[in-house]
DNA sequence: GGCTTTGGTTGAACACGTTCAACCACAGGA
DNA sequence: TCCTGTGGTTGAACGTGTTCAACCAAAGCC
């Protein structure tokens, strides 16, 4: 045999994708994985703390194909709502092959101490990556905005992703279309809120908005504090 | 003994309840849920679904408790953003006991199986009672609204609502202030935006979000549509 | 009294995710 | 050559949620 213990992580790890694809997270046993995988049960877990775990490789791996589809369609100086739209049907387009758990993948991603967590105050790698697209999105755009707005406009862009996925998980129409309408009407009313918002009349809300999102500065920004003083 | 075979139905959920508040969600066992029950296991599964639905109980158990606690605070004729608040601190009000476990919460809620669903095309008497303390809500509102925003205003309050929920749930500062805080500053942009919608020059938004929201509308409307012909 | 039906009740049994003490294989000293 | 770590590797074992064939008990009906 002469296994030659060609890495066992990217096997697990391609073996455990491949497995979610095929027959859907719950169907798809740990010990299936690593029999596949040609590795022991308990030498999988030496490898991953568990199957939430082989959830949060493909978590990753996702963004960073999301990051890879999106950067080359994004037009520099186009309004950031076309940009938007962008990232958000790229968006669905690497899901898309894992819609079957959708939900499995929100529960992952929902925990607290998941690594994954939209909100999780600690490293979170995954989140900052995508709030970084978000940024990069609203710089390559060519929309004017004040400056207060600015800095916070590519958080705004990440709740409205967070709300797109949120639908997409829960939409069964076929191939997830109620999903891309759902896209192409809200880029246009974040636009011309955008827009609304430099309008002297609508200063007052902008502000507010700002304010609240400076409130929720703990959960939204990219900061490496938390209970970590080590 | 002589058990008088009291409704093990409702034995079984005030145990699992308890003991849901006391250790967790996932430090109760079906087994011990039976067993402080004073039934078998087998027949906690004869009665309830599963685990999860132990959980649903309490779903619907908190959404009564809800509309009980909000509606006598509603204040006929005051600004909407000011019903708005009641109903969003009371909503936190009756979920604070179960904090502790709320990603279980939101795991079993984002279920499309599960008739908690807020997304759930099914009868969803869940979400339907959600949507009618809305409803309630701006009914018992003096604000001025356009009809066409009128319609759909529950909708949008009730997607406010779960925002908030899902911040709630995330939220790890002590007695969940941070979302109180979130509850204070979001009423008040939502009362400003309703006011501001009325004016011509946010006509053109207006209208757009309504239509966004008519697409949506076999994901908020209370109908019992889908696939149930019999 | 028998007989059937119906629906609550039981606990052993199943498959699963996860843990852990034991087991290598190999490297680096002495 | 031996000793001693070190870190990948193993599979039996544990406790879990859930299932299921069997078992009642009471209610009709003859």
């Amino acid at each position: 045999m002469a296994r030659t213990a060609a890495e066992p992580r990217e096997l697990l790890t391609d073996t455990a994708l491949r497995l979610f694809r095929e027959d859907g997270f719950d169907a798809t046993t740990m010990r299936r994985i690593a029999t596949e995988a040609g590795v022991s049960i308990g030498n999988a877990y030496h490898h991953f703390a568990g199957k939430d775990d082989l959830v949060q490789e493909l978590y990753v791996r996702i963004q960073d194909d999301h990051r890879a589809a999106a950067t080359p369609q994004l037009v520099d100086g186009a309004p950031v709502a076309d940009n938007l739209r962008v990232v958000l049907h790229t968006g669905i387009d690497v899901m898309a092959p894992y819609h079957g758990f959708g939900q499995t993948f929100l529960r992952i991603a929902i925990q607290p101490s998941s690594s994954a967590s939209p909100f999780s105050g600690e490293s979170a790698p995954a989140r900052d990556r995508a709030l970084d697209l978000m940024r990069l999105t609203t710089d390559r755009s060519g929309t004017k905005v004040s400056r207060a707005l600015d800095a916070r406009l590519p958080q705004l862009l990440w709740l409205a992703h967070l709300a797109v996925t949120l639908h997409w998980v829960t939409d069964t129409t076929p191939e997830q279309r109620r999903t891309r309408t759902l896209i192409d009407g809200l880029c246009p009313v974040v636009g011309r809120a955008i827009a609304l918002s430099r309008l002297p009349v609508a200063r007052g809300l902008t502000d507010q908005v700002l304010a609240l999102l400076d409130s929720l500065a703990p959960v939204l920004d990219t900061v490496a504090t938390e209970e970590n003083p080590s």
